[in-house]
DNA sequence: GTGAAAGCGCTAACAG
DNA sequence: CTGTTAGCGCTTTCAC
């Protein structure tokens, strides 16, 4: 990169000072109106860039932002990373995209690196119930806002601003959809409990299973730590005893397809057999062959309000107490329940 | 963000001067080991973290990288990014992601944004053949590498660095399994053919149909930008004709999404009725029930290659000559051609 | 081997 | 309304 003009040049073309330049520059008033159009004229003219890490470094603002997330890989983030982008970017904000690998070693150094480079705040998409490296930040004083997942517990009473769905609706969702298509015996295949997702969403599953009467067995909620193979595992467990469920309500869309891998291995169809939903609204569940029923958790919406809610702290505005948005999920029938042949039967 | 300890605040609790600090932190001679030694527990106990804004203002080196892609929502980029932050990070470097949503002006100012915060390079993902703003970055002597697309023309020659699938390969591949499965009449979808991807592709499958002396018609190579609706409307209308194709070779797998949607849509089955290709090994394509034959460019290879290929130019290794490398791609035959029915023919 | 001094480009706090 | 001065935290000469 070449040597770039400075306030400092531009001042001395103008015959003024670097000073006078900066509040030009930055619609600061200070300046006349005439000597600023001159400065601004000139800025162009001179292809005036300005240097973010000097500015960055008198005034401890970095436009930066991290996006902590598990991978980018996995097909659950990138819609709501797009939008995170995107609305960050319309506010002047770079998006710094971490990946932890599901690990919380790898998520407490990507959390310092964030903190090395000045960002200034922080949205944190894998946050467990009890996260360690969330209660450093809080205690560090640290711009952050979580989403998708948030932590509970005393320490975090009100002290964490966070976008989530309402894993509960989730989990109540789910079991009266399969309840009413005339289930009586349904599988939950749930994520990581260490997570508040997938702990409301089986609390929120459970209790609704005992509210409608039908069948329990332990055997039947199977934690797989959203994975799809364990997902997969367990399916064919499951599968094979000779009371099988013949509903699964997976906590998310790849333990969903692990479950579906399962049953059309063994033989079975979907959903003339076996009625699978899942959770996430994946863009793979859509296909014609495939046809995923789900729950949306809005990811988009997520990224957005979790975006705003963060610039709104960086700015100094949103003081005070916490901002904790829960957005309604939305279910979304297609056909691996079976409602469009049958509908509800009660 | 509190005050933080400098190595003003280290040189003073170990009595030297904050040159020593910095030599001792950075691991440059000039200091003798035992006072390294002190310096650096004292920077451990003091919680001492280097400013990247300070560093980067006097060494020019932001340690940080820009990732340009269409949108990270589309299914293309996330495996590729995964790989790039891996292969950044693990150097040191930090990811900034930049969508440009297709758009030339966005990728034009996203440039800028990157140029401004001082990135040591920029990976990108979105070069149309002749990229004015390419064409700028190498003017700036910018430091780059193209992923995925390359441009094309005097201009560029041995002025860029590349990591690209042999894009001709995919051409041939893809109408050579066709042709082997007994298929005369095939349409290729083709991508935008501002693309380099997209040309090549097209140029290399019809010279191919050419050689196997297959029935030609000029309205079944048709451009679809890439988009799946794109192609689905183009299906729509292929599949209308009385001569229609019997077969589809799809620039990548989100066209081939659509194409297939216009298949089922129309009563026709596949393969039996209709054989699909696409390009890109996209998650989705590998879900049982779709089972998509394909293509892979190797996109984790891909990234980690460019990702490589730019610390080695940023750390001023690598002068002279520009690196292009060229990725074998790889046939992953599913059942969405009909191999597994009938094998080849010929 | 070590320290003092200068300065990267910018902004904030003054004095004129 | 303008300009001067100082300094953010760090690295890089250059003396000692």
């Amino acid at each position: 990169m070449q040597r770039k003009t400075t306030i400092k040049d531009i001042g001395r073309a103008a015959g003024v000072s670097p000073t006078a330049v900066s509040m030009a520059l930055n619609d600061r008033r200070g300046v006349s109106p005439d000597t600023r159009r001159r400065i601004k004229a000139l800025a162009v003219e001179m292809g005036y860039r300005p240097n973010y890490a000097a500015r960055s470094l008198v005034s401890c603002k970095s436009y930066l932002i991290g996006f902590v997330i598990n991978s980018i890989a996995d097909p659950f983030y990138p819609e709501m990373a797009q939008k995170v982008e995107e609305t960050a970017n319309a506010a002047g904000y770079s998006l710094l995209l971490c990946n932890t690998q599901r690990s919380l070693g790898r998520e407490k150094a990507v959390l310092e690196v964030l903190h090395d480079r000045g960002v200034d705040g922080v949205i944190i998409a894998t946050a467990m119930a009890d996260d360690a490296n969330i209660r450093h930040l809080i205690e560090d004083g640290f711009c952050f806002v979580l989403v998708n997942r948030h932590c509970s517990g005393a320490f975090f009473e009100n002290r964490i601003d966070y976008v989530v769905a309402d894993n509960e609706a989730i989990g109540r969702m789910a079991i009266r959809h399969l309840y009413r298509l005339g289930h009586e015996r349904i599988a939950v295949i749930a994520g990581d409990l260490n997570t508040t997702t997938a702990m409301l969403r089986t609390r929120a599953a459970v209790a609704a299973l005992e509210k409608y009467g039908l069948d329990r067995d332990e055997r039947w909620v199977v934690e797989c730590h959203y994975r799809r193979d364990a997902a997969r595992t367990a399916a064919v467990e499951l599968l094979a005893c000779n009371k099988r469920p013949t509903a699964f309500f997976c906590q998310d869309d790849f333990m969903a397809f692990g479950v579906r891998d399962a049953v059309l291995e063994s033989g079975l169809q979907i959903p003339r057999d076996v009625a699978l939903i899942g959770v996430d609204d994946v863009e793979m569940g859509a296909l014609r062959g495939v046809d995923l029923s789900t729950i949306s958790p809005r990811k988009s919406e997520m990224g957005f309000t979790a975006t705003r809610i963060l610039i709104d702290k960086m700015q100094g505005r949103q003081i005070g107490k916490s901002r904790n948005v829960v957005l309604t999920p939305e279910l979304i029938v297609r056909t691996s329940c079976g409602y469009s042949l049958k509908g509800y039967r009660r």
